[in-house]
DNA sequence: CTGAAAGCGCTTACAG
DNA sequence: CTGAAAGCGCTTACAG
């Protein structure tokens, strides 16, 4: 609130070096000289300044969270996916009190050049980007020289700062298929925003892997909106083309399609086959339960912040690539 | 990345002050000074450093964001009202690209102390606290002597740096009962986590007003749970019960309730009458569509925001106390 | 209209 | 094991 690394010298009777030195652990004192800093800083309430550390050490204790845009800009209402992958963050950064994390919400308006200011402004000390981004912006990231963490992002290699994180996406949309085949459909739809995304074509790919052995025909069905309006569309679609079945690429597109099935009276998971992927908690509190491919969203933002932070503290080296497993969770809608 | 003030003043011919003056606009300057000055900056790609400035101004521009804990400590999964809520803060906060958000959840073990020498180290100008707190903490947070937005808190005046932003509650309560009354349902639950929360007690007290003036008898059903959970199981309670309609004082309840009545075969809206309370997007996208009072979050949120900015720029006065309109929303469930 | 000097609260070689 | 001094990048009276 107001006490100073001197006025805890003063009181402890030593210098500002030493109270730096037992705060800071760096140079070995008696354990008396530390009692007495500790107790006089006790008894001040004092609390280390960030800026003022900050600005002689150049670390920030700061991490800057990159997430994208969406459609109405309103990113973290656009899908429960960004609170679980938040809260795996702060579950890893929380047993780490000295690290904060700074969301940068990037709406289409905001020129990626605005954030990057940013970023020089707060001295962000890493960052963790989730999703995709124009080349140019990587490279300038890349360039800044501080440890990135890329989420769910397909960029190839050949950037030195980066470390990546992905779901197993192709088996993921391959175990979704491989089932309603098993449930036996036989006319099965991939009902995707666009398979332009590369999170979407690698779930695509799992997809159309699945069909080939099986000697099915597949059925492209996609539609550029907000996840769960899109997934109405696609719904009405799905009837018009008299598909039985249908892997969603999220779990609130499935979720749509299962409103607009409902809604003419189709009875999912005995007419209609229907799976999902994310296994956000909405896939469990819809009625029927929504069949899904879980990619352990908390799990992924833990990782992701565990190894920024190991990097940082250079008990990791940069330049990883983690892929996370993927699970079929059974539920009713197939 | 590295131009420092020093580096601009060089290029631009000046002395750190007339770089300082033109960023700041603090003293007149000529026209010519300016643009020499910006131009420099331009040519560095300078940023001005705020852990420097912060030091010297003592002010951080940076916002702590007080979240509640959950059960589960998971915070932002617990409930979508945080994604939208935030949603509400960033929109403003994105306009005034000087101030950063900075989140604080606080879970059940985190000591409200720890959170307090947080606030210290980083040197929040303000804070934005969602939800109730201990009286203890609520004084200390006073005594910091910045200004504090509380958030649907409802504890009573006497601080001097507090504000206050609530929705309607109570009228939230009456309007969602009337609602059902008006429908023809007669046995009418009210359902929730519980009433000790003041923010569940005063939509009861909505609740009981509109049942006094109709001359019917309250059945109160309270279960502790994360909100879904506990909505499946006074689902259960509901049936035992006999009652055929029920207020709940969260959609997420409202969820749980619909889930366990939908499995029964109860015809939701028909048989049984259900209101929820927030209009959280999945009030949309279950089926049958969830009738409830909607609270408009995001411009809570927003206003939030605005008004902590506000106060920060001397453009509003402390102590004020605002309170959201609320209205219902009608869809399938009642 | 512009600049020299002091200082914000901390850490970091360096000397002792 | 401990301290005096310089310096991180900025702003702020104050003088001119």
């Amino acid at each position: 609130m107001g006490a100073t690394v001197i006025d805890v010298a003063k009181i402890a009777g030593v210098s500002r070096t030493t109270v730096s030195n037992v705060f800071n652990g760096r140079a070995k004192c008696s354990e008396e000289t530390r009692e007495a800093v500790l107790s006089a800083a006790k008894q001040l309430g004092y609390t280390p300044n960030m800026a003022a550390k900050s600005l002689v050490t150049n670390q920030s204790h700061l991490i800057g969270l990159l997430l994208p845009s969406y459609v109405d800009n309103n990113t973290l209402t656009g899908s429960p996916f960004y609170n679980i992958i938040l809260d795996g963050m702060y579950s890893v950064l929380r047993e780490d009190e000295y690290y904060d994390l700074m969301i940068f919400c990037i709406p289409p308006q905001r020129v990626l050049q605005d954030v990057s200011a940013w970023m020089d402004m707060r001295n962000v000390d890493g960052i963790i980007a989730v999703g995709e981004y124009e080349r140019s912006f990587l490279d300038e990231l890349d360039g800044r020289g501080i440890p990135v963490v890329l989420v769910d992002n397909y960029a190839l290699n050949g950037w030195g700062h980066f470390s990546y994180l992905n779901s197993d996406d192709t088996r993921g949309g391959y175990l979704a298929t491989k089932h309603l085949i098993a449930r036996g459909f036989r006319s099965i739809a991939l009902c995707t925003s666009t398979l332009d995304s590369p999170i979407s074509h690698k779930r695509y790919e799992g997809y159309r892997q699945a069909l080939q052995e099986a000697g099915y025909q597949e059925i492209v069905l996609e539609k550029i909106h907000t996840p769960f309006e899109g997934g109405l569309a696609l719904g009405e679609e799905a009837i018009q083309q008299q598909v039985d079945a249908a892997f969603c690429t999220e779990d609130m597109i499935a979720v749509g399609v299962m409103n607009a099935l409902l809604r003419k009276g189709v009875r999912i998971g005995q007419d209609f086959g229907l799976v999902g992927f994310d296994n956000l908690n909405i896939s469990a509190q819809v009625y029927p339960g929504l069949t899904t491919i879980d990619q352990n969203i908390f799990a992924k933002g833990a990782i992701a912040a565990k190894t920024l932070l190991d990097i940082l503290k250079n008990d990791a080296l940069q330049g990883s690539r983690f892929i996370l497993p993927v699970v079929l969770v059974e539920r009713e809608s197939a």
